[in-house]
DNA sequence: TCATCAGTTAGACAGTTGTCGGACTGTCAT
DNA sequence: ATGACAGTCCGACAACTGTCTAACTGATGA
């Protein structure tokens, strides 16, 4: 893992929110972003959003089905980013 | 760790330049500021706010020793840190 | 076909933040 | 004391970002 992949897997944990909603995807992969809109009072936009965010640093993998979205945790990404944080 | 204190870890980290002065202290702790200015193309006022930046969530300690600063690495709360982020 | 639902995109806005120059404080050596 | 030096504080500015509303796309089911 390059430093810059590092860095923005750094910059998308910057925010609260973001920490949050990747918790909630490692402890149980949703299968709807609704589903996640339930438990966190922000639009549909702004999730859309965060999502992306975490998407393009690869934390998390979404995936269409119908008119829903499987959204993964990448867990070998999140450990390889450990595993560079633990070098320092 | 409270969440609180993790986000602002997470936070301060966010930022690429603050991620190598970093890296740079828990090397080889410094007993100056001078010592990494001349390692970083930035003014001594950015790096006094981003080493506050640093101390405020508590990755780095300072201390004044007459003209200088002393500057070392938490590595407990590093390591706290890295622990919470194990955890999801 | 048409209404509805899941999610995205675009544009706007407010708040945050990285950066700098310049003024300042405090310390040391002469 | 005085000049030089290490570092901080302040105000400003540009860039970025989290959030929203509103309009959109694509899929489902009646």
């Amino acid at each position: 893992m390059k430093s810059r992949e590092v860095q923005a897997v750094s910059r998308v944990l910057a925010d609260p929110r973001r920490i949050e909603i990747l918790k909630r995807i490692a402890a149980a992969d949703c299968t709807a972003c609704a589903e996640l809109r339930s438990e966190f009072p922000i639009t549909a936009a702004t999730l859309s959003h965060h999502l992306k965010e975490l998407e393009s640093c690869g934390l998390v993998e979404m995936a269409r089905r119908g008119k829903f979205i499987d959204v993964t945790f990448r867990r070998d990404v999140w450990e390889t980013y450990l595993k560079e944080l633990r070098k320092i």
